[in-house]
DNA sequence: TCATATTATGTAAACGTTTACATTGATTTC
DNA sequence: GAAATCAATGTAAACGTTTACATAATATGA
């Protein structure tokens, strides 16, 4: 390992102490130009980089730009998006990303906690796994700074970023009345995440609006991933009664969907209409085009490292709360049943 | 911020010196049973958890449970499942993971690894800009431990984990021409990407095995994005004589390729034949399903943790050039020409 | 001219660990 | 019974910074 470059290096180079190095690099007015620029010098002749870690060590009080993510889930490209707007907003002020992925699984989320505090990051990002969840708050409560993303906390006052999620399906279940359905089954994610009831209370709402029943039949829900959206739909199909049209809970339940579709042969929308939330860049390139309701990943994520800083330069500030509204991009799978009804 | 314990908290509660408590913290044999008792006590009830910071900047010589990630597009899934791989070993061994996603710019690339040095990580895992890529080099040259994952490095000796690009690509024009293909176009990816090349060799030597004319015409790239899928495959279904098959270099390209062949209305495989590389998680969604080439990402990752661990032990050990072999997955998407040639 | 204010720089402590070395008390050896 | 060994623990330096405080050099005011 060649002998990096340090403080003590630099201020030998310059002939000054380490004081007025350190001084030079963060800047101190009181330096004169004489000095600094010698010690600009000698940093670039030894190819000095300052060492975060003795820096984050050091100094409780500043920021020392590293912040924390803790991600449910890796594979919804939902997430990769939030984590593209993050990451954009800390490159450009120099901050690093330390990413906890805890695949929804409260024991991985307590061990990444752990970690991410010991790492003295400056603050948090998290999508916590429940409504409740004892370990984020514990972090809120010794002082950290923490916003959630996609889902906030009940107990909890925190600042929040999520999509206006209730309004968004009833959007989408309205809009799948107007073109004459009747008979709509929803496919839910894990009822242990709060956008889950969200959802699901846009769904009543809207058929409840319209004046339709709710058929306890034609909601199910197991887990919010690919398996569970192939199963589900398999048993909606086997139902003697079954609905016309499909509303799923996230991408990946309507990737499962798909896939059962496609495997039966059911024709889409004309034997099944379907809405998926989650509108991925794969969307247009299915077979028909997937009508989705499109939540702004990228733009969540950005909002909510923003609203860290801020929290991080005032910790005392009062929290906010950002509802990010979705679209409904309508395209080709939910759209030929007017007819029928003609 | 509640004041958190540290080893002098933990040290005066058990009535022992710091050196004590950083001992049965790690497992020194020396110290006595029942001081270890009572020190184990007064950890857990002072709810201490070790800051990792600190120990990070104290010892060079121990492995301090960091690692260092370099992305070039964590919107492509495939890195998504890299990435899947690597910190699933890692949350086995307690280690956390810095990622930075450079997006395939290299200014962005160099920051991160000065960021990513600073931070002392314990070693790299990088799929480099480009086979040669100066900032790599370097990291390697000051004695950094460092695995590349997906592309290797022309210059340097280097641990790589790849997959058998060209092999792979052969394999696929290969059972395209066993269809009955004879124009096959190969929508590539950026040209600075070393695995580009690798898979247009492929695509030669299956060509010229069988005999095949190889027409510039119909080899075409731009990136390895969205957009440049679409933008191609119109371009080449422009062209006065179409290609029948189409040879797509990565799963962006696919889904660029896929969307406008779906605009245009052209009948897939009847009219125009399509295998891309990456097998995705949507591939079995897509109608027809999509005949593709797999890579295995989360393999491909674990792979290359494990022998960044490796090398972290044994700096000196002989670099290792692990190929990851690719299966083709055969769906629907080039099926039917075979029958119109009988 | 001398005390005082100002400017620029240096000194040393601190952050929380690890670890070489020193110390203590007990035990063994001759 | 003194010397030597051993076991268990403590002391203090070190990692690379930042920063309060001390110091030195210079300028200001009477």
């Amino acid at each position: 390992m060649k002998e990096i470059a340090n403080l003590k290096t630099v201020a030998r180079l310059a002939g000054v102490s380490i004081a007025t190095v350190s001084r030079v690099l963060n800047g101190d007015p009181v330096v004169k130009d004489e000095t600094r620029l010698a010690v600009q010098k000698a940093i670039k002749t030894s190819g000095y980089h300052p060492n975060r870690v003795a820096q984050r060590l050091r100094s409780t009080t500043k920021t020392r730009k590293l912040i924390g993510l803790l991600i449910p889930d890796i594979q919804n490209p939902f997430y990769v998006d939030v984590i593209r707007g993050i990451e954009e907003y800390a490159y450009e002020h120099g901050s690093a990303v330390v990413i906890g992925n805890f695949s929804q699984d409260q024991k991985r989320e307590k061990l990444y906690i752990e970690i991410l505090r010991s790492e003295a990051v400056d603050g948090f990002i998290v999508a916590p796994y429940h409504g409740k969840d004892q370990y984020v708050e514990e972090l809120i409560h010794d002082g950290h700074a923490v916003v959630c993303i996609d889902r906030g906390l009940t107990n909890v006052n925190v600042d929040v970023v999520k999509a206006d999620n209730e309004q968004a399906v009833f959007n989408a279940i309205s809009h799948l009345i107007k073109m004459g359905h009747t008979r709509i089954a929803h496919v839910t994610g894990n009822p242990s995440i709060p956008t889950t009831h969200e959802r699901m209370e846009g769904y009543k709402k809207a058929l409840a609006k319209f004046g339709l029943p709710i058929d306890p039949e034609i909601i199910r829900g197991k887990n919010s991933d690919f398996k569970s959206g192939v199963e589900i739909t398999a048993e909606l199909l086997d139902l003697p009664k079954r609905p016309t049209a499909i509303f799923t809970g996230n991408n990946l339940l309507t990737l499962g969907a798909l896939e059962t579709l496609l495997t039966r042969g059911i024709k889409i929308p004309e034997e099944m209409a379907i809405i998926g939330f989650d509108d991925m860049y794969w969307a247009t390139s299915l077979n028909p085009p997937l009508t989705a309701v499109r939540q702004h990943g990228f733009e969540m994520g950005r909002r909510a490292i923003e609203l860290l800083f801020q929290r991080i330069l005032n910790p005392t500030r009062l929290t906010a709360n950002i509802i990010i509204n979705t679209e409904l991009m309508i395209r080709k799978s939910c759209g030929f049943k007017m007819k029928e009804t003609d």
